[in-house]
DNA sequence: CCGATTTAGTCGCGTGATACAACTAACAAA
DNA sequence: TTTGTTAGTTGTATCACGCGACTAAATCGG
């Protein structure tokens, strides 16, 4: 039973791949819609969480220990109320370009009555862009001018050479 | 049998949202890795991508039909060679902000030992950088400065007020 | 040309993840 | 005090996934 080698679960154990280690933490099902509730419907009671979710009592409880253990959520209890609440940590709220970026490629490409909702800069009320960005050039990367190198944090192992990737 | 009430699956039936709409079709398991080797490290064969994920090749049949299926991969054959290929298309290609979204989270939350992977402008070299933006103030949004309102393909069913939001 | 290996899957089975309904205990409202 | 709400938990059914075995065609080595 020590087996460590089962892909099962919600584990990328072979990925040397940041992208992978997210989708550890938000990669489940329902995980990035309760996030995005969090984040722009303010929402942070469970109940309110299933409701509008229309999910399953057990999976969204679940999911939010698993949140409040992976740090992007923790469980206070409010003033008025005896009930606790779960509010998104600044680790949690980093994950909003995420929830931008599906809803971008969303809205581009299988919204053919338009966007539904639509992201704003609070300060101002414009819709706000995203894009990937060259510091040097100034410039909006598109998909294909994108490549990859490794990093310190890619290390040696028996995986390291999956990638075919120069140092640069 | 005409249920359409069920929440299996891949399907979020009940959100009015963009982001589910991507969730639907990149959101299962190993869905965005494989796009992920698509993308940055030329994979373009069925077990190329089953050798480097070490994931099991029925769950991987049934994704490459799904994405084909989707519009974001195409099977063609190459000269070559008498196997096909799988390619993504400009709609395939979109997701890379999403990838970048998450690479990015993951390095500066989950990656002790810096990022193993680094995303860069092919022409310069440079690492970029992703932000959310808004054109108006010419300024890069934060998590908290985000607001939502309603857009045109919002429509005005049963489930268009759960959305507590103004229209601007 | 022929045997060995690789490719691109499919099939069947077992297990884990999810859905759903029912239940509970604490709290709140009337 | 009765009624309803909240925040779950538990049990069961169903679905998705992991895994090994199998196959047919293509390719490689000699």
């Amino acid at each position: 039973m020590l087996s460590s080698g089962g892909m099962l679960g919600n584990r990328y154990e072979r990925e040397i791949c940041s992208a992978a280690r997210s989708l550890e933490v938000v990669g489940e099902r329902w995980s990035l819609l309760i996030i995005r509730d969090a984040l722009f419907a303010g929402v942070s009671r469970f109940s309110d969480f299933a409701r509008r979710l229309g999910m399953a009592r057990n999976i969204l409880a679940a999911r939010l220990e698993s949140f409040v253990e992976a740090g992007i959520m923790e469980r206070r209890s409010s003033d008025d109320s005896a009930y606790d609440q779960y509010f998104l940590t600044d680790k949690g709220r980093d994950l909003a370009p995420i929830i931008v970026a599906l809803t971008k490629w969303g809205d581009k490409w299988q919204a053919p009555n338009g966007p539904p909702i639509i992201y704003r800069h609070v300060a101002c009320g414009t819709e706000v862009e995203q894009y990937v960005q060259c510091p040097r050039c100034n410039y909006n990367v598109k998909p294909d001018e994108l490549g990859v190198t490794r990093g310190p944090g890619f290390g040696s192992g028996p995986l390291a050479n999956r990638w075919a990737l120069g140092r640069h």
